[in-house]
DNA sequence: ATAGGGTTAG
């Protein structure tokens, strides 16, 4: 039978994206012949796809091999050969091997010279030249190189393992790892911090564990390296209760296990608890290092938490932390997640190298912030999009993705275009939409008042999702909107048959570095009093400089709070009623919140921002609204 | 004969 396997890793942190980046675009897909399966006798298990076709292995015409044996006659013929057995570093071959570097067409003449001298037999040549290769890239030639090696032995198998799952071609470390098993090479605590990783990359949680049972059999539990790389491995695959185990479970902690441990809460969207464990590792006595402060940064932008994130900022600065790719990048990510661009900017200008995630960070957060949405109304923009959306294919060979015909729908909905984006639906997406196209769309109709489209994509996506209540809300707002209230209740009575509950919306604020979580007619708060009678009082304010409250039928708004509590008791009004208090004249106020903003908050926080005097920025599910003198940076297009 | 590990950005 000749099946192949093609294995192509996804997901935003998918190693092999990170090799396309590096030019390695030919080996961001492997193929793998049947006879290598994944398993050891039970099943695999990951996030990527398998998926099997029929071909059959072109091994033996491979060009690479071909050239090497021309390269080989040519060398032979040029140069008298002289036998020389010694591997020792100083050997003419071994050093033309160090001096070629991870560089594929160098390598491809030190392999013809290893021939021609007669050293194709050499362990010690052929093990540098296999990692060489790998490094450089080329996973086929040293697929091609393995079985010319005689008896591999544990080194062998230990520097295989540990290059290929170092640039991402842990199916083929997985591979090897079972070959190791099958050549009775014993296994060493090297050995399985490389297969662990692998198994990382690939999320493959039962096959890490079947790999941990090997790592307590081999008695290497306690090993400190494979421990970290245990906890990685469970945390990349979403388990964090048993890397905790493992980590609460060894002799002693080092740095790396504690990296591993924050960044897999931060992954897993728990920022509050990747926090903590920093606080805990202080107390421990560890000093963060450059790697604890990018996760602990991201746990910022997760939160809005800016004067954590500064404090981070100040800390790598203080102790001379180089502004790399990954820190600079991280930084950027807090500073316009969090509300500060121009901070952002800073960081951007001052990083010595920038790559495609640096300039994404940094468009996305202008983007995010009004800077280039705000004025998609404008016609002139709207062709720009469309140019640009264009040229992704013609220019750039890319396919568009379900973000983009979003996006589209998206641009033409805030300018009203409402024609426009159902048009570019039928043109653009060949097949059904998928709901976040749907959802866009339906959203500029409630902006835009449009009832009979509204209710249609409404009905619609309601068949093609029926377990998202975010749907029925919309559908009820709608309905709100041009007065149907039998319809409300309708609506309204549907999700409580389906037993469909809401997403509980909430706002934080972050003052000295704590952060405050507030809900609706939330009352938890030791100061609630002076809250509530603060807030009513800027209220009664509001009113006098001419703020209207939403309408009745406006009450139970978007996707978010419960409609019989008031409106004044939003979550983000209480939040800005605290904060106010709370800080001094001057201050801008942050707030974040984890739905979007709803309209009648949006209303009153302009007015707010004239009566208090303050620049009050609300970070919302999707962008950024800064109000200041009484008016909003989004023009009221949200 | 042979070096060496685990953690970090969207």
């Amino acid at each position: 039978m000749n099946r192949t396997f093609v294995f192509r890793r996804h997901g935003i942190f998918g190693r092999w994206q990170q090799a396309e980046c590096r030019g390695r675009r030919k080996e961001a897909t492997t193929t793998y012949t049947n006879g290598d399966a994944l398993d050891f006798g039970a099943s695999t298990e990951g996030t990527g796809t398998v998926k099997t076709t029929t071909s059959s292995a072109p091994l033996d015409r491979n060009p690479t091999m071909n050239k090497i044996k021309l390269q080989t006659q040519q060398l032979a013929f040029q140069h008298p050969v002289t036998r020389n057995f010694d591997t020792q570093s100083h050997s003419p071959v071994h050093e033309a091997l160090l001096r070629s570097g991870p560089r594929l067409r160098n390598l491809q003449q030190v392999h013809a010279h290893i021939i021609v001298s007669g050293l194709h037999r050499s362990r010690s040549l052929l093990t540098k030249l296999i990692s060489l290769v790998c490094t450089a890239g080329s996973i086929t030639y040293a697929r091609r190189l393995f079985p010319t090696v005689p008896n591999p032995d544990s080194f062998l198998f230990d520097s295989l393992l540990k290059v290929t799952s170092k640039f991402g071609f842990s199916i083929d470390t997985v591979l090897f790892y079972r070959r190791m098993l099958f050549s009775g090479a014993p296994q060493s605590n090297y050995t399985f911090t490389s297969v662990i990783k692998a198994c990382a990359d690939l999320s493959a949680l039962r096959l890490g564990k079947e790999i941990h049972s090997h790592v307590m059999v081999c008695g290497y539990g306690s090993d400190m390296y494979v421990q970290a790389a245990l906890i990685a491995l469970y945390a990349k695959a979403s388990d964090m209760k048993v890397a905790k185990k493992v980590f609460d479970a060894m002799p002693q902690r080092t740095i790396i296990a504690w990296n591993s441990l924050i960044s897999g809460y931060d992954q897993n969207g728990l920022p509050q608890e990747s926090i903590g464990l920093f606080h805990l590792m202080m107390e421990s006595g560890f000093q963060p290092d450059s790697a604890t402060i990018v996760s602990l940064l991201s746990s910022c932008s997760q939160l809005g938490a800016l004067d954590f994130g500064c404090w981070l900022h100040d800390y790598a600065d203080g102790n001379g932390f180089d502004l790399n790719v990954v820190l600079g990048t991280s930084l950027i990510n807090m500073y316009t997640r969090c509300g500060n661009v121009s901070k952002a900017r800073e960081v951007f200008d001052s990083m010595k190298e920038r790559n495609v995630v640096t300039w994404t960070a940094m468009i996305s957060g202008y983007g995010m912030h009004g800077y280039v949405l705000s004025a998609c109304a404008h016609s002139g923009l709207i062709d720009d999009g469309r140019r640009v959306f264009s040229s992704m294919k013609e220019a750039y060979g890319l396919v568009p993705g379900v973000e983009h015909n979003v996006c589209m729908v998206d641009m033409f909905g805030r300018a009203g275009l409402l024609n426009d984006a159902y048009q570019f639906i039928k043109k653009f997406i060949p097949k059904e939409p998928g709901p976040a196209v749907w959802t866009s769309m339906l959203g500029a109709c409630r902006m835009h008042r449009n009832f009979d489209l509204g209710v249609k994509v409404a009905e619609h996506v309601l068949s093609v999702e029926p377990e998202n209540p975010g749907h029925y809300v919309m559908l009820s707002n709608i309905y709100a909107l041009a007065g149907r209230m039998d319809r409300v209740e309708m609506v309204r009575n549907m999700m409580t048959r389906r037993r469909l509950k809401k997403q509980v919306g909430y706002s934080t604020i972050e003052i000295n570095r704590k952060t405050y979580l507030f809900s609706m007619g939330d009352k938890s708060h030791p100061q609630t009093n002076t809250i509530y009678r603060y807030l009513d009082e800027l209220m009664c304010r509001c009113s006098e400089s001419g703020y209207v409250p939403a309408p009745e039928s406006l009450m139970h708004d978007l996707e978010e709070e419960e409609r019989d509590y008031a409106l004044r008791y939003h979550s983000e009004k209480l939040a800005l009623a605290f904060g106010l208090l709370k800080t001094n004249q001057g201050e801008t106020i942050r707030i974040v919140k984890n739905l979007r903003i709803c309209e009648d908050c949006h209303s009153a926080i302009k007015h707010i921002s004239i009566i208090a005097d303050r620049e009050i920025i609300v970070r919302d599910k999707f962008r950024f609204h800064h109000f200041k003198d009484g008016s909003c940076s989004c023009l009221d297009y949200w």
